[in-house]
DNA sequence: GAATCACTCCAAAGCGCTTTGGATATTTGA
DNA sequence: TCAAATATCCAAAGCGCTTTGGAGTGATTC
């Protein structure tokens, strides 16, 4: 049954590694009890180190790693995250946004080894969806994308008891949750108050969809500010759409074709902004000393907002950065799943660049 | 121990829900074997039609899902596909490309009912967290992206024996292995001499890194139109950098500024188009009649090349799509062990738009 | 009337791990 | 010197599912 060189058996293992090798097999090899063998690699402390290092070197040595499923059947944690990006069915988009996120998620994930699932989910599924999720115990916590306002998500999730942490935030929900967001509405009102500040009186805004909280949040901003300074609100200089380069382009030549244009621009996103400064161009203007852009910047890596010289005034705020910090906060719900949830507001830097300048007079 | 009111055990199992029902428990409630239930779920012919419909619908209204890790373990199959992304330390960087990818890709896999799952992997450990992928056995399949010039991961996954698809192809590599790419040599051969066929003779080629095995092939893409209508390859036009806005910006400024100009840029994104774009403009120059454009252009959802008009002339080929057949071709791969490995080469649209036109005489 | 067959259903083993509750040496304490 | 404490190790149960190898009905056949 078991030949006692133990040169036979290594090579024999080693023949055999592309065949995932486990526990018993292990334990075998190295004439221990399974329980022993696990204990070891697990840092129990009822094991003689002597056998601990033999244990470590063999599972080395013979690419030994514990099977996911099985461990995670034994523990009853999945040791796995779960991202669900809701995805509406007549546009499947991508956020790109969410790349970066995601990258950062990871990195926080890797360094707990933890592992990272994503989910796709049509917006009318979401319910089942998550119940879903839950009951086939797949992941240990999710991190909800794209809140709307009012979301149903969260008391759904609290009442699943699945620890979840927001990208954002959801108006008119009343529950405590974990949350990381930006400061969307006091970024807005500075970014809208620097434009009249230089004299913009007609400042459009070229919004996200409005139904999700982050875009409800900037028109609360971008409103309060003109508020603030006595300027009216025109709903024609407000658009609300997915924050494409199109749109971007769209909105601004029609807005800079009537009589009435507006002289500077707020936009959500530094694709949108880029369209816009295209239909500025075709239109035979010259940013920052015709028209002005302020854009929101979530500092996506392949997006740089220029290098020394900022291209947009922007107000910026890493999305990279938001995901390592939400993973975290997730990790942590997990691991102290008593504690009240947590709450993180990131402000977003004003940077100035070569998009604004003082409204012509 | 059992009480008889179904009522009762109904409502008592509905309060539980939060803390996710299993088989024992659901058999119980039916009065029937945990074997009995299983193949009612999975379909199996053995069991009366009417002890099914009863089941199914106890199942859905108990809200019930079979445990992931548990029948993972016990069909030996993770129902879930790994995404692995090489992550450079240097500049963690999400090329924007993969989230339409992996979008495309998320939607085929929940038709087929699997589970997605990432792994970010800094490059210099691809090796070991190939094999800890393997051994863990937390996914059924990979796919891998992002493969280089005589990638090792290919003939690491053909030695383990994980299933796998490459997004793109591997120069230098003779394994047979799977895999779907764009003809990226055809594409650039074809945009570069439609550009020579306007007159362009001084074609600058923006590409991206050039370790990367579809920046290579465009690049003999380019070199090959160039040498086939008697262009000098001029290494001071030819640029490898990852394909941020800012990377077009600067090499198109720099080459715009000399006295010999090129007067028209091949591009290999969408983003790196743009930077250029802002180049040409901030150079006082016009599109299309000074300088043209060519760019291959993935159709991604938020970077959509313009609406009835396109803004650039544009070799296209959706990475969406790819995503879709990328998994559906791992899937088969997956259920039928046994076939040869599958190829794709899509091939890339030339959509004529608005960036580019007859050389300046 | 016994044997065969199709139809339903079930008990129990097993997937690979963790963990409980000892068992067996080895030291220690008085 | 013997009991008690300590240090190592192990057998076996259990996580929730699938699947093998029957068992128990009636109905059908000869």
């Amino acid at each position: 049954m078991s030949p006692c060189l133990g040169l036979t058996w290594h090579s024999q293992f080693k023949a055999l590694w592309k065949y995932a090798m486990n526990l018993k097999q292990l334990s075998e090899y190295l004439n221990l009890s399974q329980t022993t063998v696990s204990r070891a690699l697990n840092g129990y402390p009822e094991v003689n180190e002597n056998t601990r290092t033999r244990v470590l070197k063999a599972a080395q040595d013979l690419n030994y790693r514990p099977n996911t499923r099985a461990k995670g059947l034994a523990t009853g944690r999945a040791l796995a995250i779960g991202h669900v990006i809701p995805v509406s069915n007549q546009h499947e988009m991508v956020n790109p946004v969410f790349g970066d996120f995601i990258a950062g998620a990871g990195a926080a994930y890797a360094r707990a080894g933890y592992d990272m699932m994503l989910t796709l989910v049509p917006d009318q599924e979401e319910v089942r969806a998550y119940q879903d999720i839950k009951a086939r115990g797949t992941v240990d916590g999710i991190i909800v994308h794209g809140p709307i306002i009012n979301d149903e998500r969260i008391s759904l999730l609290s009442r699943i008891g699945l620890p979840f942490v927001v990208h954002g935030r959801s108006t008119d929900v009343n529950l405590p949750y974990s949350w990381i967001d930006v400061n969307n509405r006091g970024a807005f009102e500075r970014g809208t108050q620097f434009l009249i500040e230089l004299g913009h009186r007609k400042i459009a805004l070229l919004n996200g969809l409005e139904h999700m909280d982050f875009a409800f949040r900037r028109r609360k901003g971008y409103e309060n500010a003109l508020r603030n300074h006595g300027v009216s609100i025109d709903p024609r200089l407000m658009r609300s759409e997915e924050m494409t380069e199109v749109y971007g382009y769209r909105a601004a030549k029609e807005m800079l074709s009537r009589s009435d244009a507006p002289t500077a621009f707020v936009c959500s996103s530094i694709i949108t902004a880029i369209g816009v400064r295209r239909a500025v161009h075709e239109a035979g203007l010259v940013l920052a000393r015709d028209v002005s852009i302020i854009t929101h910047d979530d500092a996506l890596s392949y997006l740089e907002n220029g290098d020394d010289v900022p291209i947009f005034t922007a107000l910026r705020s890493s999305v990279w950065y938001a995901g390592t910090e939400a993973a975290e906060m997730l990790l942590s719900l997990i691991s102290l799943p008593s504690h009240a949830p947590k709450t993180r507001l990131l402000e977003a830097e004003l940077i100035i660049g070569r998009s604004t300048g003082p409204a012509a007079t």
